[in-house]
DNA sequence: AGTATAGTACGATAAAACTCGTATAGGAGC
DNA sequence: GCTCCTATACGAGTTTTATCGTACTATACT
């Protein structure tokens, strides 16, 4: 393993630790695959993780940046199946929850799955 | 690509052509990943597909063949999902319906799926 | 033919998941 | 304080999935 540049101390996954707490979600030796499967079952799912995956610039997105066009509730409800099976990590920031793959963990316990998620492509019409 | 050898003619996934209809299944080309990962997200049918996976022997192995403790009529309904989400392929010989891995056609079209299933351990009690 | 066998088909029940409207919380900015 | 904004919480209706008993089909064997 090669030298990882540690300026200041670090939290989970490597990031930076000032940082809001996550929101509860499994610990890395908890994950389940069959859980990880089932959260990723599923178009809007995939559309969300893979864009995470390839387009994410700065860390942690709020909501709105994937620009879902399905109803705010909605949203909520897949964004917490997502973290509940362990796929992303969210924290609160001010009024936004900010949601980041947790790439480390994932390809740490289940290498090669995110790179079938990145090959993905969605169906003719996205729904 | 290395040469293969094809003594006789061959059927679908380099099997012998010789062999009873399979059951009905999506075609390679129509594998959706949503439909795999959903079929996949549940320890008996991750069991069932990394038995098929590491222990076939001769190819094609009957229900029974797998030991599992549940009703007949619930392993229908498993080996089903499991083929019409085009991981199995059935066939009927006599009185039994044979199932074996797609195996060629999972690696070719999610590579890198199979060695997650293989790598999977159920949990503590396989229910 | 009669019996055993492997597995399906049907159907009922129950549990889980999806969808989304409405109401609400709470920080940000004026 | 008041309003705007992002997102959650709750709850209801709908759909999907799982579980499995019972009845049945089709083949194999004697």
């Amino acid at each position: 393993m090669s030298a990882v540049r540690k300026t200041e101390s670090t939290g989970l996954d490597g990031e930076p630790a000032d940082l809001p707490e996550p929101l509860p979600e499994p610990d890395i030796a908890d994950l389940r695959l069959e859980a990880i499967l089932g959260a990723l079952a599923d178009s809007l799912r995939l559309t969300i993780v893979r864009k995470l995956m390839l387009e994410a610039q700065a860390y942690d997105h709020p909501c709105g940046w994937f620009g879902l066009d399905r109803p705010k509730s909605s949203l909520t409800h897949h964004f917490k199946a997502l973290r509940e099976a362990g796929i992303i990590r969210q924290r609160q920031y001010g009024l936004e929850r900010r949601s980041r793959l947790r790439r480390g963990d994932l390809e740490a316990r289940f290498p090669g799955l995110l790179a079938l998620v990145a090959s993905w492509q969605p169906p003719s019409d996205k729904k």
